[in-house]
Parts: C-alpha cells; sequence; structure tokens
DNA sequence: ATACAGTTTATAATGATTCTAAACTAGTGT
DNA sequence: ACACTAGTTTAGAATCATTATAAACTGTAT
C-alpha cells in the first residue's frame, strides 16, 4: 500500500525503525477517522483476525508501550485490572458507558471550560480530563 | 475503646460481623477528619506497625472490598499498576502529585460547575469526576 | 452449650504485564 | 554485494497485585 510510506516516516521521525510488525499496527490504530479505544488483548485480536503472519504478544506491549512514550498512544484510566489506550492523544474527555463499558470522547466544547480556583504552592497543572460516566435511562 | 461502639454499628448496619480485625481497619480508615486515600499496601504496613497482633494480607483484602461494595469506600482509577481507595465516597475531584503520587481532594467550588453539553439518548450522566494532574514547577 | 453461617488465614492460583536472552533485521559503511 | 552493529522480535519465564481455596476459627442466635 502507498500509504505505508506515511507510517514510516511516522516510525522514523519518532526514532523507531519501521518494521513490518510495527507498520501494521500502526495501519490497524491510525488508519482511521475517529479515535479508538483499545485494550492490549483486543489489539491482539484483531490482528490475529487480520494477518495471517503472526505477531508476538510480547511485540504488541512493546509497540504499545514505545507508542505510548513517544505520545502517539495515551492510557485511560477507567478499570483497575486492564489498560485501556486511545488513539486520540490530545487533552479530551470521557464518557463512559457502564452498560457496553465502552469509552466515548468528549470535545472540550461538550465540555465547556473548566476552571480549577485552587493552586498549590510549587505545582503547576500538568493536565485536565474529565471522565463523565453514563448508563441507560430506563 | 468506647468509640469502637460507632464502628460495630457501621459494621452490623452493614450486615458484616464486627470482627476485631474489621474494628481495627475502621478506626484506622474512618476514625479522621480529613479523607484518606490508600493503597492496600500502604494499608497493610500501617496495621502491622500498629498493632501486635498481624491481620492477614487476604483480610486486608477482603475488608477493603466489603467496604468498597457496601459503599464506605470508594476506588479511585489513578495507576493502573496498583488500586487507591477513598474514605471520601462522595462524588468529588482530585489532584494528583505526580511527583509524591498522592491524591488531594478538590470540592466542587475548586472546580466550579462542570456543564456537559452533549447527551446521549436513552443514557443518564451517573457521574462527573476531574483528575487534575500536577507536578513540580521547573 | 450447640449449631451454623460468616470470617480469617496461609497458601496456591490467576492473569496482566514485564523481563530475559537468543535469533533476527534495518540501516550504515565499505 | 557483504559485513557490522544497534535495534527489534520472540517464546518463554518471571513478577506482582489480586483473587481463590479450603481448613480453622468466631460471632450470634437458639
Ligand atoms: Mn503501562
Ligand atoms: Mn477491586
Ligand atoms: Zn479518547
Ligand atoms: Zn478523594
Amino acid at each position: 500500500m502507498s500509504n505505508n510510506s506515511i507510517f514510516i516516516k511516522k516510525l522514523r521521525s519518532s526514532g523507531l525503525r519501521p518494521t513490518k510488525q510495527r507498520i501494521k499496527i500502526c495501519k490497524l490504530l491510525f488508519d482511521r477517522k475517529n479515535t479508538f479505544h483499545f485494550t492490549i488483548n483486543y489489539l491482539n485480536n484483531i490482528l490475529k483476525n487480520k494477518y495471517a503472519e503472526k505477531i508476538s504478544l510480547a511485540t504488541v506491549y512493546n509497540t504499545v508501550n514505545a507508542f505510548k512514550k513517544k505520545g502517539h498512544l495515551k492510557e485511560i484510566l477507567i478499570s483497575s485490572d486492564k489498560s485501556y489506550y486511545d488513539t486520540n492523544v490530545s487533552n479530551h474527555h470521557h464518557f463512559f458507558d457502564e452498560n457496553k463499558r465502552e469509552l466515548i470522547d468528549l470535545d472540550d466544547k461538550d465540555v465547556g471550560k473548566i476552571n480549577i480556583k485552587k493552586a498549590l504552592p510549587g505545582k503547576k497543572i500538568n493536565s485536565i480530563e474529565v471522565l463523565v460516566k453514563i448508563a441507560n435511562n430506563n
């Protein structure tokens, strides 16, 4: 595919060699219009179904951790027993649907400006994230 | 101690037998003015230092899980590798100090009103929580 | 006191994640 | 083209927070 070159550039500019495993994972994660939220296990299953040549689970972990470190993925904390990752690395907020157990992005405009009125001496704010838990009406 | 009777009532009214292990843990967790944020390991260490008779680690886990289920403790999702618990079970917000790796409560007044402008059909909002990550200046 | 469900405990099992170390590969230079 | 090296992949082992097991113990009702 011609669009591989985009991912090769992305990898190179992050100081990561464009291996065939990483390019496949890039296509799966980043070749889409909307935010993708996933767990390692979910990603690994998609890779297994999509490609004949298997990618080692260790490589999936290595790659996700490398992408996180390079700022291409973000870890989202919603469950204590499994890590969730997000292809949207911007500062943004989430709905968490407690019935479907799935994340939905919220724009800054969906939440409005958040004004933290308390400050601690010698400390600066690194990020502000809102988690809105939703569930079925009935 | 005379104030044990408060915790015995608290336990009984939750359908939990007031064992000596649970009463000790109650005193440690709930006999204080301010919110207490902790991990299992931290709680376990305090118990070890405070009391001669040891409480099994399994009992610490069992008790914290029981208190969480009964609504006396709340789990706070901060880190994917360890669970944090909070004696403040109300809907409230947090600073997370990334240097000290410690939680600090934020009042509603410290954060201001949060107005979620997006709604999903058939879904209601259960909770809104803000996590503000802070770190040392410079 | 007896009985029984609930609880504690030491220990084993689980499972997500990380580590290890050997085989493999991309990039560089010759 | 060939060789060299640092980076990468891989299967499997190790780690570690947490949960399960099952036997001993305890709170409480009768
Ligand atoms: Mn991680
Ligand atoms: Mn838990
Ligand atoms: Zn997102
Ligand atoms: Zn709190």
